[in-house]
RNA sequence: GGCGGCAUAGCCAAGUGGUAAGGCAGGGGUCUGCAAAACCCUUACGCCCCGGUUCAAAUCCGGGUGCCGCCUCCA
């Protein structure tokens, strides 16, 4: 099955056709770095990451585009507030961004441009809209005329009678048109600034990504993502100026993500009810926020406390936990190389796995198909006989699921320290002597140094807590 | 007002015409020297409400109710 996804466009699923064979161009719009990120300003990160990941998974080559909006108003405005230079706060929290999407396992992009590093090309594609007539300069500010572009509202599926009634003009703009916008705004006095033919100033917030897109991925792209709320304006906006200038479509696939709330709430920086990522994964296991992100269905909104994220954390350690007792089964059974039942199962269930990633990135079912995985694969480990093939083929599914992911399935093997190995022998030996109070002694003497001893019929094994 | 989304067990979350996945939490049991892990059973006579279509509806249609988002450079 070709892998199907849904497309804001045309609002309906369809069937993944890249423009060309094998490679996949991708753009994500990126953070304004004026923070740190919050859970919700993970979501798509993490999300998309998983999307690249699995076109990736079914042997597609992925150029992967994700901007930094490094100059804009709140970036100037925190700025201020700090006493600190605008540049340096936002390098400041580009760094901050890369640590905590790292943690979140998410891989860099191939490109991270910035606004502040494309200026040319912002410029220069500012200009050509305004030479054939789609962007008109009053008083050094610089506008997208969207009467001249007659899809406008395609993409957000909006008339532009309705959009016009809700629009408004801000005191000091001198748009034409209440659903114009900005493409070039002046400076006020000390803000920081470029030269440009129509005053020195800065690029408006659209504008950046239409450039960066034609600069580093070219006029058409397959892919092109973000968060919800940015379908409109920014997307519309974007779509405007790209297929005004460019004469082609901009993107064949618009990808959204559902929000994150607090209490049924949506989070956002400025309603203050935010969860940064870098004091999560203070308190959780990196692995266990995106994992409790994939549990849900991307497009759907998801709501997030620590209840939930707890629960995220035991079903991982679920897995975890399966996928030690299977290693150190592994360890335990000689060398049967015949397969049995089970393998054609893993088969069954490695084929579920991307039946489910290829509808719409379903990673909700997917996981699903990892617990049912989990189940039998436990019900398997309780058998008397069981083959290493197998046993072996269950723990490179793990991995192979974990790298689609993004989220580590299978432990590193943990090495024990040779006092605690001796603890570990002297406790099988009175076991078998039946001295039961010295084997309890010796169990609860590890259990305070965070070793915990598991009896079975294949022998004692241990893990870290 | 315009556009869009959501409503399924104690909590989360799949399922979009064929008789309610999965996870967490809870209860009971099996295994174990005792544990742990695991497995088994169990928890929605019902999927917001009211009508309708159909042999069959959580799923389709009509009408309500509630919540959320976008239309304000918030992912």
């Amino acid at each position: 099955m070709a892998i199907h996804m849904y497309n804001t466009l045309t609002r309906s699923k369809e069937e993944f056709r890249p423009l060309e064979e094998g490679r996949v161009k991708m753009y994500v719009c990126g953070p304004t770095v004026y923070n740190y990120i919050h859970i919700g300003n993970a979501r798509p990160v993490v999300v998309f990451d998983m999307v690249r990941r699995y076109l990736q998974y079914k042997g597609y080559e992925v150029e992967y585009v994700s901007n930094f909006t490094d100059v804009d108003d709140k970036i100037i405005k925190a700025a201020k507030e700090n006493g600190e230079d605008a540049f340096k706060l936002a390098e400041r929290f580009i760094e901050k961004f890369h640590e905590d999407t790292k943690a979140l396992g998410v891989k860099e992009a191939d490109e991270h441009p910035r606004v502040t590093e494309s200026m040319p090309e912002i410029i220069e594609f500012i200009q050509a809209l305004v030479d054939k007539g789609y962007g008109y300069e009053a008083d050094g500010d610089v506008y997208f005329h969207t009467k001249a572009f007659p899809s406008y509202g395609q993409l957000s599926g909006q008339s532009i009678d309705d959009l016009r009634s809700g629009a408004r003009i801000d005191v000091g703009e001198q748009k034409r048109d209440p659903l114009d916008f900005a493409l070039w705004k002046k400076a006020k006095d000390g803000e920081v600034n470029w030269e440009a033919p129509w005053s020195s100033g800065r690029p408006g917030w659209h504008i950046e990504c239409s450039a960066m897109v034609k600069k580093y991925l070219g006029d058409t792209i397959d892919i092109h993502a973000g968060g919800q709320d940015l379908a409109f304006p920014h997307h519309e906006n974007e779509v405007a100026q790209s297929e005004a200038l460019n004469e082609k479509k901009m993107a064949n696939y618009w990808l959204h993500n559902g929000y994150i709330q607090i209490d049924n709430e949506k989070m956002s920086k400025s309603l203050g009810n935010f969860v940064l990522v870098n004091d999560l994964i203070k308190a959780y296991d990196p692995s266990v926020i995106r994992f409790f992100i994939l549990q849900a269905h991307y497009r759907h909104p998801l709501n997030f406390n620590n209840e939930l994220l707890e629960s995220a954390k035991s079903g991982l350690v679920r897995i975890h936990t399966f996928a030690e007792n299977v290693q150190h089964r592994i360890k335990e059974t000689a060398d049967l190389g015949e397969s049995d039942v089970m393998e054609n199962r893993i088969e069954q269930f490695k084929k579920r796995f991307i039946d489910d990633m290829d509808d719409d990135f379903h990673t909700a079912n997917a996981i699903t198909n990892v617990f049912e995985f989990v189940r039998e694969g436990n019900r398997y480990l309780q058998e008397p006989n069981t083959s290493k093939r197998v046993l072996e083929l269950m723990v490179t599914t793990l991995k192979e699921w974990g790298t689609v992911l993004g989220v580590s399935f299978v432990p590193e093997a943990e090495l024990l320290d040779d006092e605690i190995e001796t603890l570990i022998e002297q406790r099988i030996q009175a076991r078998s002597e039946r001295n039961f109070q010295e084997s309890d002694r010796i169990r609860d003497d590890l259990k305070e140094r965070g070793i915990l001893l598991e009896d079975t019929a294949q022998g004692t094994r241990w893990k870290r807590v």
